[in-house]
DNA sequence: ATCTCTGGCCTCCGAC
DNA sequence: GTCGGAGGCCAG
C-alpha cells in the first residue's frame, strides 16, 4: 500500500487515503499517541498507575535481543504530554528517559507500518482576490476571490471568474473550486503558504461551505524552487522570487502585463477587461507548470520524500523532518529508539570548517585542485559517528576533539551508507540508459535525491531543532574535516608542492605538474589517510580524495572569492567555450547592484581570456563610470533588492546616546513603508530599493516602482559599482594602481562668509552632522555678527568641518540640542 | 508551523 | 578614521 496522504483530527481519528487500482481509498484508524520507555526503568508502583490510568489506552511491551520497550499508547495528545512533560502529579517519568514520546501519529503509523509514499495526482493553482483589501486583510479571509485558476501536468487547464458580487455567487465560485480540486491530491502555488492556501482556507470558512482542506497536501512551488534550486549562475537570477522574475529567468517569458495591484478595477469594469484578468490569472498559473517542466524540481522532491519517507507537501521540504523520518523508520526494525525531543535545547555553539586564507598573488597559473568526496559523511562512516555510539569508552577516537564512538554499527552511518548504496544504484542505472529518457530521468532524479538527503545528515546532527542534535558530534565532524585537509596540506608542502587556498573540503595547488599531483593524490589515499584512520582506531576507511581539475588561471580576491578558467575538469580538457568559474564575487550575489555585476563580469570575461593589458581594463572601467555617473539609467539598473528576513517589529533598533533610536536597515524601513500602503510584504519578499542620497545618515532611499531616473550616482559608483572591481583588478593586477577612479563625489569647498580662507593642511577638525546646515549658519551670522569657524560644505552635504573646535562644539551641540532657536525654515 | 550547519566578506550605522 | 555589531548572502 502507498499512501497520498494522512492526518490526524481534533477527535483523535487518523484519516489515511490511499489508492488501490486507480481508486481513492479512504482508511480510519484511531490516531496513536505513543511514549516508548524501557521497561526495566519502570516501577512497580508506575506500571500499575499505568494499567488502572483513564488516560492510558494500551501497554504493549516490545521485546529485543538486547532490550525490552514498553510501548504506552496514550489516549491523546493532553495525557501524552502531561504525563511526560508536565507538572505533578501527571508527571511520573521524572526519574526515567522517555524516547519518541513526540511523534504526531501521523509519523508514528508511517514509522511503525514502514509506509511507502505515493506520487501524488498534482495541480497548480492561483487566485485573484479583491485588491481594494490590504494584502494583510486578504491573507485573512477578508477578501473576495475574484477568480481562480488550475492546471495539471497532463494540460489540463481550467479558469473561472465570479459573476457578480455576492455572498452567494463566491459560495459557487469556491465549491467549484473544491469540486475541480477532487481529481487531485496535491496543490501548488507560488507563495501558497503565504497567500492563496491561506485564503482558500480562511475564504472557505467566511463563505460557510463545510470543506476539509486536510484531504490535500499543499506545497508551496516558491519555498520549494528556494530550497532545491541551486542552478543560479548569476545574481541576475537571485534578485526576486516573484513569480514573474523566476519565469523570467527560467522561461525567458513573464506574466501578462496587467496591474495585479488592480484586480478589482479590472473584475468590476467587465468586458475585455475581465477577460484580461481572466487571462492574467490563467498565465500565471500555466508559468508554474511550465517551470516545473523545465527544472523538475517538484519531482526532485517528490523522489526525496519517497526516498525519505515524508509526505510530499510544505513540511516536507524540512531537512530535520526528512532525517527523522528516513532515520527512525530505519531504526525501529533494529529496537533502537531515540530520546523524546520536546522543547529546543539552548544553542551550543561548535566549531565548523577550516578555511585558509589564499596566499595567492595576482594571476595565478597552473593551480591544481583536489577535494574530499562527501567529506562530512565519509568521516561519519569511518569513524562510527551516531548519538547511540557515543561512548568513552569506544575505540574510535576523534584526535581533535577527544570524542570516542564504539564499533558497533550506529545508526547514522548505516543510513549514510545505505543513501550512497542506494545512490551508487541510480548512477548505474542512470548511465545504462539512453541520455533524454524518461527513465533516465527518473533515475538522475534518484540519484540527486539520495545525494541530496546524505548530504543534509551532517547539517540536521548540528542543529539544535533535531531530536539527533548533538553539538559534540558536529564538532568532531568539522574537526576532524579540518585536520584531513590541513595533514594533506603538510603533506603535499613536504613535497614541494605550495598550497594556496583552502576550503573545508578542497585544496588549490601549484608548483606541480598533473601527473605528479595525481599520484600525491593516490598517495594520500592509500597512504596517509589510513595511516591517520587506523592510528585513530576507525572501523573502517571510506575518506576519498579526488583531483578534480586544473586552473589554467586563477585570481583570488579573499577567501571564498575567486575567479579561474579551467584547464581541466575531471580529466575533461576545456575549449573555448568553456565557462569561467566564479565563486563569491558580487556578480554571483543577489543583493549587488546590476550596474556592478555587469562590470565585473566583463572584467572577469578579459582575465579569463587571458588579457594582461590595463588600458583596456582602464577603458572598460572608464566607460562604465562615465554611464553610471551621465547617462540615463534604468530601474533594473539601480535597484538593490534584500530579503526581508524577519517580521519589521523584529529588527533590532538601539536606543542611541542622544536619546532617538537608531536607523533600520534600508529595505526594512520600504518594508514598512510598503506595508503602511497595503503592499503584499511578509517574510522572505525582497524588498527593491534605490538610494536617493548617500550624503546623509541615514542613507535615504526610495521604493523601487517610484524610481524615476533619480538616484545618487556618486554614491552608486562609489560604493556599490566600482568596488568590486576595484577588489577584482587589484588582485589580479597588484602593481597596477587602480584607485584612480575611486572617489567621484565632488567635495565641493566653499567659505561660508566670504573672505574668510580656508586653512590649507590644517589639522584635524572636528566633524558634526547637524541637522540643517543652512540653518546653523544663519543663526550664527545673525547672532555672532561674524562666523569665527571656517566650515568645509561637501557637495550636496550637511557634514560640518569646524576649525575652532572649543568654540564650535559648543554652540553646534547647543543648536543640537534645541537651546537655539531658528526661525528661518529655509533650507535648500 | 520554523527549523541543516559554520566561516567569511561586505555594507551601513553609530560610538569613540 | 577606526572599530564592532547587525544584517545579508554566499562557499562548502
Amino acid at each position: 500500500m502507498k499512501l497520498i496522504n494522512a492526518f490526524a483530527s481534533y477527535e483523535g481519528d487518523l484519516t489515511l487515503i490511499t489508492r488501490v487500482n486507480g481508486e481513492r481509498v479512504i482508511k480510519r484508524e484511531k490516531a496513536q499517541y505513543i511514549s516508548y520507555h524501557k521497561y526495566s526503568e519502570i516501577s512497580e508502583s508506575c506500571l500499575h498507575w499505568l494499567k488502572s490510568s483513564p488516560l492510558v489506552r494500551e501497554l504493549i511491551i516490545e521485546p529485543y535481543d538486547h532490550i525490552n520497550w514498553l510501548r504506552i499508547n496514550w489516549v491523546d495528545y493532553e495525557a501524552r504530554q502531561n504525563a511526560l512533560w508536565g507538572e505533578k502529579p501527571y508527571c511520573i517519568f521524572e526519574s526515567g528517559e522517555h524516547y519518541e514520546g513526540d511523534l504526531s501519529p501521523v509519523m508514528r503509523y508511517l514509522i511503525d507500518n514502514n509506509v511507502e509514499i505515493a506520487k501524488p495526482k498534482r495541480c497548480y493553482i492561483d487566485l485573484e482576490t479583491d485588491s481594494r483589501v490590504p494584502f494583510i486583510k486578504a491573507v485573512e479571509g477578508r477578501a473576495a476571490i475574484l477568480s481562480w485558476a488550475l492546471v495539471d501536468d497532463l494540460g489540463h487547464e481550467k479558469v473561472e471568474v465570479l459573476n457578480r458580487d455576492s455572498y452567494n455567487d463566491e459560495q459557487d465560485l469556491v465549491m467549484s473550486l473544491w469540486q475541480e480540486l477532487q481529481q487531485y491530491e496535491q496543490v501548488l502555488a507560488w507563495n501558497g503558504d503565504g497567500f492563496d492556501f491561506k485564503v482558500i482556507k480562511e475564504r472557505t470558512k467566511y463563505l460557510g461551505l463545510s470543506v476539509n482542506h486536510r484531504y490535500w497536501l499543499w506545497l508551496d512551488h516558491m519555498l520549494l524552487f528556494k530550497r532545491l534550486n541551486t542552478a543560479a549562475e548569476s545574481g541576475d537570477e537571485k534578485t526576486s522570487y516573484k513569480l514573474n522574475d523566476i519565469a523570467q529567468a527560467i522561461l525567458g517569458e513573464g506574466k501578462d502585463t496587467l496591474d495585479g495591484s488592480r484586480t478589482w478595477y479590472y473584475w468590476e469594469k467587465g468586458g475585455s477587461d475581465r477577460e484580461a484578468l481572466v487571462k492574467y490569472n490563467l498565465k500565471d498559473t500555466k508559468l508554474l507548470q511550465q517551470i516545473e517542466k523545465k527544472t523538475g524540481l517538484v519531482d526532485l522532491f517528490q523522489s526525496l520524500c519517497e526516498v525519505t519517507g515524508v509526505l510530499p507537501d510544505t513540511y516536507g521540504l524540512q531537512p530535520v523532518k526528512q532525517v527523522d523520518s528516513f532515520l527512525l523508520r530505519l531504526a525501529k526494525p533494529k529496537g533502537l529508539k531515540f530520546l523524546s525531543k520536546n522543547v529546543v535545547v539552548e544553542h551550543e555553539k561548535f566549531k565548523g570548517a577550516y578555511v585558509m586564507p589564499p596566499e595567492a598573488h595576482g594571476i595565478e597559473k597552473n593551480i591544481h585542485v583536489a577535494d574530499f568526496q562527501r567529506l562530512y559523511p565519509s568521516i561519519m562512516i569511518s569513524w562510527n559517528m551516531s548519538p547511540e555510539t557515543k561512548s568513552e569508552t569506544g575505540e574510535c577516537l576523534v584526535e581533535a576533539t577527544g570524542v570516542r564512538f564504539s564499533k558497533l554499527q550506529g545508526i547514522l552511518p548505516f543510513a549514510l551508507k545505505k543513501l550512497i548504496d542506494l545512490r551508487k544504484k541510480s548512477s548505474k542505472d542512470r548511465d545504462e540508459l539512453p541520455p533524454g529518457t524518461s527513465g533516465w530521468y527518473d533515475a538522475n532524479r534518484l540519484s540527486t535525491a539520495y545525494k541530496v538527503a546524505a548530504n543534509s545528515f551532517y547539517g540536521v546532527v548540528g542543529s539544535s531543532f533535531s531530536r539527533f542534535f548533538d553539538a559534540q558530534i558536529a564538532e568532531s565532524v568539522t574537526q576532524t574535516g579540518a585536520q584531513l585537509i590541513k595533514e594533506t596540506i603538510k603533506e603535499a608542502e613536504n613535497r614541494g608542492m605550495k598550497a594556496i587556498y583552502a576550503d573545508t573540503d578542497s585544496l588549490f595547488v601549484k608548483g606541480v605538474d598533473a601527473e605528479v599531483f595525481k599520484s600525491f593524490v593516490s598517495w594520500c589515499n592509500e597512504t596517509l589517510y589510513p595511516q591517520m584512520i587506523e592510528r585513530m582506531g576507525c572501523v573502517e576507511n571510506d575518506i576519498c580524495l579526488a583531483y578534480e581539475k586544473a586552473f589554467d588561471r586563477v585570481v583570488f580576491v579573499g577567501a571564498k572569492k575567486y575567479v579561474g578558467s579551467y584547464l581541466h575538469y575531471k580529466g575533461k580538457r576545456a575549449s573555448v567555450e568553456s565557462k569561467p568559474e566564479i565563486k563569491g564575487l558580487e556578480y554571483r550575489r543577489g543583493d549587488s547592484v546590476f550596474l556592478a555585476r555587469k562590470l565585473q563580469i566583463q572584467v572577469i570575461e578579459k582575465i579569463c581570456a587571458g588579457c594582461e593589458d590595463s588600458n583596456i581594463y582602464e577603458e572598460i572601467v572608464q566607460k562604465t563610470m562615465n554611464h553610471v555617473l551621465n547617462e540615463p539609467l534604468s530601474l533594473s539598473e539601480v535597484i538593490i533588492s534584500k530579503t526581508l528576513s524577519k517580521e519589521v517589529e523584529h529588527y533590532s533598533v538601539r536606543l542611541k546616546k542622544d536619546g532617538t533610536f537608531s536607523a533600520l536597515p534600508r529595505h526594512v524601513v520600504v518594508a514598512k513603508d510598503l506595508i503602511h500602503k497595503g503592499v503584499e510584504v511578509s517574510i522572505g519578499t525582497r524588498i527593491g530599493y534605490v538610494v536617493m542620497d548617500a550624503s546623509v545618515r541615514p542613507l535615504t532611499v526610495m521604493y523601487a516602482e517610484e524610481y524615476d531616473g533619480v538616484c545618487d550616482r556618486y554614491y552608486l559608483w562609489d560604493s556599490l559599482v566600482y568596488p568590486p572591481t576595484f577588489r577584482l583588478l587589484s588582485s589580479a593586477f597588484p602593481l597596477h594602481d587602480w584607485t584612480m577612479f575611486q572617489k567621484t563625489r565632488p567635495e565641493k569647498i566653499k567659505p561660508v562668509v566670504p573672505g574668510v580662507v580656508r586653512p590649507r593642511g590644517g589639522k584635524k577638525s572636528s566633524d558634526i552632522t547637524a541637522e540643517n546646515l543652512v540653518k546653523l549658519q544663519e543663526w550664527l551670522y545673525e547672532n555672532k555678527g561674524v562666523v569665527p569657524f571656517i566650515f568645509k560644505l561637501p557637495w550636496k552635504s550637511k557634514k560640518v568641518y569646524v576649525k575652532d573646535k572649543k568654540e564650535a562644539i559648543k554652540v553646534v551641540n547647543e543648536f543640537i540640542r534645541g537651546k537655539v532657536e531658528v526661525q528661518d525654515e529655509k533650507t535648500e
